[in-house]
Order: structure tokens, then C-alpha cells, then sequence
DNA sequence: CGGGCATTTGAGAGTACTCAACCGATGTGG
DNA sequence: CCACATCGGTTGAGTACTCTCAAATGCCCG
């Protein structure tokens, strides 16, 4: 839908090298430098609007792609229209690697961001060369995996307290990843897009938010922005609070 | 902690070639004959008792293992002592098979079963000369990612009955991946188990039993024996039960 | 037969959902 | 420029579902 607008490789391969931490991170970490090199050339910078789609359920997996700025959210729509939030990615995830020949859901944008799209075909011929990337995809995906696992813990078991602390950590992590200071964090997320990712309706994460800010455990200083102030409890929160 | 008695080479092999549809299918799958052999030779076949341990969240991954007969569950111990079951595995799946160097769950058999364990290193080494094997497991990976998503779809936004059907129709993919019927199941694992794994109580997934017998959906012939006798309705269920 | 374990069933409590109204910010058309 | 619609978010009241606690049953094994 939204403009996308493919820069050149030139530039492409400046922003890759200048940003490595930022962008590329995900598949790049700890490859040879002239690996990277040669995943540039196969790749492209892409801007896209919020609520653009990155791809969709049932397209043709030509591409992965690695989220350089901005936020995206995995999901699947259920049959009966409700959709479930698979996870969230932020920049320096990767995003469609798939052993299969369609994307196996959709990835949409939370609010306009950039991504770096590679072509698989020539990945997957890379990836025969260099034993570096097949490694790194298996660990990627042996990662995702864990915090899938990880988040089915964190779902089945946990109070909606817990389940809102546990996600707010996860936001944090992803923001400690990339740099940021870890108590002053985006939200870009509506409060629908958490409650499908958490399983809770919309007025139940923003009551659980509202008890979160009487409490003093947060501040939401302006429209997308969380702070976090007692650290201590919100993860005693998410770990100790249970459903039962 | 059980009875571990690995079979020599030659049986093992046997076994291996001679019952490839129920053991190691799930590595093999697709693989050319010889590199099947080559695997062999790396592998030994293990009893144990219900109740034992494949291996320890935490333990150094030296192994991996196909389920030959049997079912296991995998498992993480919470904080609190609770247990959270990320999963069940049956004859022909792969266990234990981790990026990382420890494993990052338990995996404990729920009935006398028989594993074929496979070395790690000889594992690796193998898959660095035979691109087929290191494909093969990173789609098992992806599989694997694929099916703890759905999960996390499932326990979302499910109610009990939802989860429990969900949970039925899983047990009847696993027992038709083995050549069953589909209808007559066996159900090795308990409530707690269930429980544990759909994130509801002892008590819930009692009643959610007791009420599928009574509203003709099932029935339990005997202890750790189901009969699913409405499909549609308990496919309706799963898909369309919603718990808000 | 007795002890332990898994399961079932009942009664009451608590949590999260549903429905509904309201607020504030944003954007559009008259 | 203002009325109005829209959208995301908040809050309240009542309901429904699942949990907790408790007791009873059935089963397996020594």
C-alpha cells in the first residue's frame, strides 16, 4: 500500500556499515566483514508507513527482511476474524526467515519504519557458500523458538499483572538491545495490539496500565512513552504473579 | 536415575532401517540412504522408565534424540516450583535439539519409552559435509517455531473447552503422523500434565472431561485411552470456542 | 487390607470479560 | 473556524468463567 522507495546500493551499503549495531545486527553478528559485504549487495532499504505490511500470511517467501527503525508485529488472523499477535520485533530483528515457501503469517508495522529487504534466493545461495549465515539463521531461529516458548510460559500461567510486567520487560530488553537506557521506553503499540499479543481484552490492559500508574510503578509521560520506575516489583511481577 | 541400556550398533541399525517410519523419521525424512547409515552409526538406542529424564534443563547438549516409541513432555520449571509444559513430543519427533550448548528444558518421558540418541558432535560434523542433514534440521526448527506460535495462538485466546479440544486434536495429528486411526487415542500423560501444558487446573480439565463424555464428544474406555467420537464439534470447539 | 496417587465432584471466591458510557486528540467537511 | 465523526483510551457495573479449597471415589501396588 504505502510508498516504498528502494535506495541505491550505495547508499544502502554506507547505511549497513555506519549501522551495523542498529540494522544488520541480526544476521550480521559475528560474521566476517566480507560477508556482510556481500549480504549488502543482495539487499535493499525500504521506508514504510505505519500500519504497512512488511508481507502477508500465504505470500510467497522471496525475501527476508531485517527491521532497521521503527517496531513490527507478527500475527495471525483467526478464523473467526480476531487476530493473534505472534510477537513483536524491533530493529536489528530478523523478520520472515522461513523454511517453508510462504510466510507462514502476516508482519505489519506499529508506526512508519525502515526495513532492509534481502532476497532469499540469494541468501540461501550465500548460505550454502558460507557456513557463517547457515549457522547464524539455525541460531536465529533456535532463538525465536525459546522466546516463543518462553512467552507460552509467561501466557499460560500468569495473572494479567504478570502478563503486562512481563510484557513490558520484554520491551525493555529490546530497547537495552539496541542501546536505549532501558527505564524510558517506546510504546508504539495500541492498547488493542498488546491485548491480542497477551490474550487480554483492550479494557483489561488499560485497567492493569492504570493500576501500574497508581501504583507508581510507571509514568506515561505522553502518548507512546513508558517510564519505568520500580523495576524491583514489576519483575517480582512477572514472575511471581500467578493466575491460580 | 533409570535403567539405561544402549543396544549395540548392529541392533541399532536394524531397528533404525527397519522400522524408519516410526523411529527417525522425523531426522531422516528425506535424507539419502547412506547419509541414513552414516547417522546410524552415530546413534544408540536407550530404554527408560516413565517418569525419567531424557535430559536436564541446563545440562550440556552433548545429544540429540528422536523419540523411537513412547511420549515425552518438555518442561520448565518456574521460579515458584510450578511447571510449565512447553510441549509434548511423540514416536518420530526430535528432542533436544538446541543452537545453544545446555538444553534449555527438561524432557521427561510420561510412559516407558525408547529414545535413540544421537551424538551431537558427530551430529555437527556431519551436517558441515551434508547439507541435506543441516536443512533437514533447520526445518524441524522452523516446525518446531511454527507449532509453539500456534500454541501460543491456542492458549490465548481460548477458553477451557477450546484449549482441551485444541489439545485433543494435536493428540490426534501426532497418533495419524504414526500410521493410528485418529478416533481411539492412547493419553499417556495426567491431568496435571494437561493441565500444565493448556495452563488450567487439575479440576478444570477434570470437568472439561467430564463434560465432553457427557455431552457425547468422547468417551475413556479405559485409563489413558480415549475415543473421540464427535470430530466436527470438537474441531468446532477448538476453532471457534473463544474464551471473551 | 491399607496407603498413596490420580481423578472426580461440589461450593464459594476472585479474576477477567461484556456491555456501555465517556474523554481527549485528531482529522474532515461545511 | 467550528461542528462532527473517528479512533484510542479510560472507567464503571454486572456477568461468566476458572480458580481455590475441600471431600469423596476409584485404582494400583505392596
Amino acid at each position: 500500500m504505502g510508498p516504498s522507495a528502494p535506495l541505491s546500493v550505495r547508499q544502502n551499503l554506507a547505511a549497513l556499515c555506519g549501522s551495523c549495531a542498529g540494522s544488520f545486527r541480526g544476521l550480521c553478528h559475528g560474521l566476517e566483514e566480507q560477508d556482510q559485504h556481500v549480504l549488502s549487495d543482495a539487499s535493499s532499504l525500504i521506508r514504510l508507513p505505519a500500519r504497512g505490511a512488511v508481507f502477508r500470511e500465504g505470500d510467497r517467501a522471496n525475501a527476508v527482511f531485517t527491521l532497521v527503525d521503527g517496531a513490527a508485529k507478527l500475527l495471525r488472523t483467526l478464523p473467526d476474524g480476531r487476530q493473534q499477535i505472534i510477537g513483536f520485533r524491533f530493529p536489528g530483528d530478523l523478520i520472515g526467515y522461513t523454511a517453508r515457501d510462504r510466510y507462514p503469517c502476516d508482519a505489519e508495522l506499529v508506526c512508519n519504519a525502515t526495513v532492509c529487504r534481502i532476497d532469499r534466493g540469494k541468501l540461501e545461495a550465500m548460505s550454502r557458500g558460507c557456513s557463517g549465515i547457515s549457522h547464524r539463521l539455525l541460531e536465529l531461529c533456535a532463538e525465536d523458538l525459546a522466546t516463543a516458548q518462553e512467552q507460552l510460559a509467561a501466557m499460560a500461567q500468569r495473572s494479567s499483572e504478570g502478563r503486562v510486567a512481563a510484557f513490558l520487560l520484554m520491551l525493555r530488553d529490546a530497547a537495552r538491545r539496541n542501546g536505549a537506557s532501558g527505564t524510558e521506553l517506546a510504546l508504539p503499540m495500541t492498547r488493542a495490539d498488546i491485548g491480542d499479543y497477551l490474550g487480554l481484552t483492550i479494557e483489561s490492559v488499560s485497567r492493569v496500565f492504570a493500576g501500574f500508574r497508581r501504583a507508581g510503578l510507571l509514568q506515561e509521560p505522553m502518548r507512546g512513552t513508558v517510564r519505568l520506575l520500580d523495576m524491583p516489583e514489576i519483575e517480582s511481577l512477572a514472575s511471581g504473579g500467578s493466575a491460580h
